[in-house]
DNA sequence: TTGACAACATACCGAGTAGTATGTTGAACT
DNA sequence: AGTTCAACATACTACTCGGTATGTTGTCAA
């Protein structure tokens, strides 16, 4: 598999922790605050002394850390997608039918949208501010990496159902159209999932069951 | 069919045209430029001047009619919600299986997505704001009553696929899981749909035709 | 003709917010 | 002991935006 340099590292930032390297600690705080924030009241109704009461701190912290509120989110969008291809990665290599792979994908990335809920709700809200084209001439750059970076996020699973269908497992029309009726409906427990108190692990598990069944039939699984 | 008295009619501001009741003249062009704005840029990051400058006019316009922001926006959510009503009354009445029953609102519901798009992508928002709570106590109400409205849509679809797996068409598990599964895809062109020039009206219908037909197998449809 | 009122436009205010400029402090380094 | 600097906090500014108060105009009834 090719690295993906769609993204530079940011290595002054980062030191390797546990074999992963993960964001320095204050700003990884930052970023869980203001995903947390960002879900929600939104991008453009939150505030950065929001984000800031949130933490027990002042702006000051975050305009350290960040040159503006844009490039938070945008830092927000880079984590969220991040975490995804982590999480995917471990099950691509297993052998095995398109079909089974893809499940097995959709598997973690719905089970994804429910954990990472707070960063996967930036992605989408992300997306729709880069397509109204409410970002500036600057940030749009770096907006349009990280739609690159989210498209080949996709077009690793559209490769995947057009493997599948190719291979008699699967039955639908337009790729693009079905790519995007399936991460929809993957996606969809970010719109519809609250947490429960006192939920176990295995409750989750038959939610994302579910909704991976609904989307492999939607997609002709088996059919 | 009992009478829907969610919502109290504002007779004084609407009158029969065609047999049919339509806002006045002036607040629907309101509505227009409203729902064209708050699709484009989102509730929070619209202003009342952005909405009265695509009208050519001024604030105080709007503010004759309306009492404030939220308002305005809820009256473009409940005609959005009464789009949809319409839309679907004329298709329910016909005889026949649930699941055929269920095509052709899914059918006419999807179709509803795209051509009045700006309105159902408020109402989209609407539920959003209602359930971050991003509403003040009096606009909280109103609201409520627009979910209750939008709720009440949703159960006469949960009714009929509901309906649909008594007589052995459909095949899924918990319906209300299924339910916001459904209405998630038949919903999606909201979010991935654009316009093409030139585009004819085949072109939707084959588009509103494979989006039925994914949410149909995913419902588990003939399986 | 003239009052009255609906349908706006204009002018203005106060609150909130992104961003900046500057102060403070603890720790590391020499 | 003194210097430096990262990591913040504080104070401030310019600007936007929701909402209001008030002015203007066309229309229509009496």
């Amino acid at each position: 598999m090719a690295a993906r340099p769609h993204l530079a590292e940011r290595e002054e930032e980062a030191r390797a922790v546990g074999g992963m390297s993960v964001a320095d600690g204050s700003r990884a705080a930052i970023l869980d605050a203001a995903a947390a924030c960002f879900m929600a009241k939104g991008y453009a109704a939150s505030s950065i002394d929001d984000v800031a009461r949130s933490l027990g701190s002042t702006k000051g912290r975050i305009y350290h850390h960040y040159p503006s509120k844009g490039d938070l989110f945008a830092d927000v969008f880079r984590a969220g997608m991040e975490m995804n291809y982590a999480a995917i990665e471990p099950v691509r290599d297993i052998a095995g039918p398109a079909a089974a792979l893809w499940r097995r994908m959709a598997t973690v990335h719905t089970r994804q949208m429910i954990v990472t809920r707070p960063y996967q709700r930036v992605v989408w809200e992300g997306v729709e501010l880069y397509l109204r084209g409410a970002t500036t001439p600057e940030q749009r750059e770096e907006f349009a990496r990280l739609m690159q970076y989210r498209n080949d996020y996709g077009a690793i699973f559209r490769q995947v159902i057009v493997a599948a269908r190719e291979a008699g497992d699967m039955r639908f029309d337009d790729p693009r159209v079905t790519e995007q009726l399936m991460f929809v409906s993957l996606n969809s427990p970010l719109f519809w999932y609250t947490p429960r108190p006192g939920e176990s692990e295995h409750d989750v598990e038959v939610i994302v069951a579910q909704v991976v069944d609904f989307t492999a039939r939607g997609l002709g699984i088996g059919a």
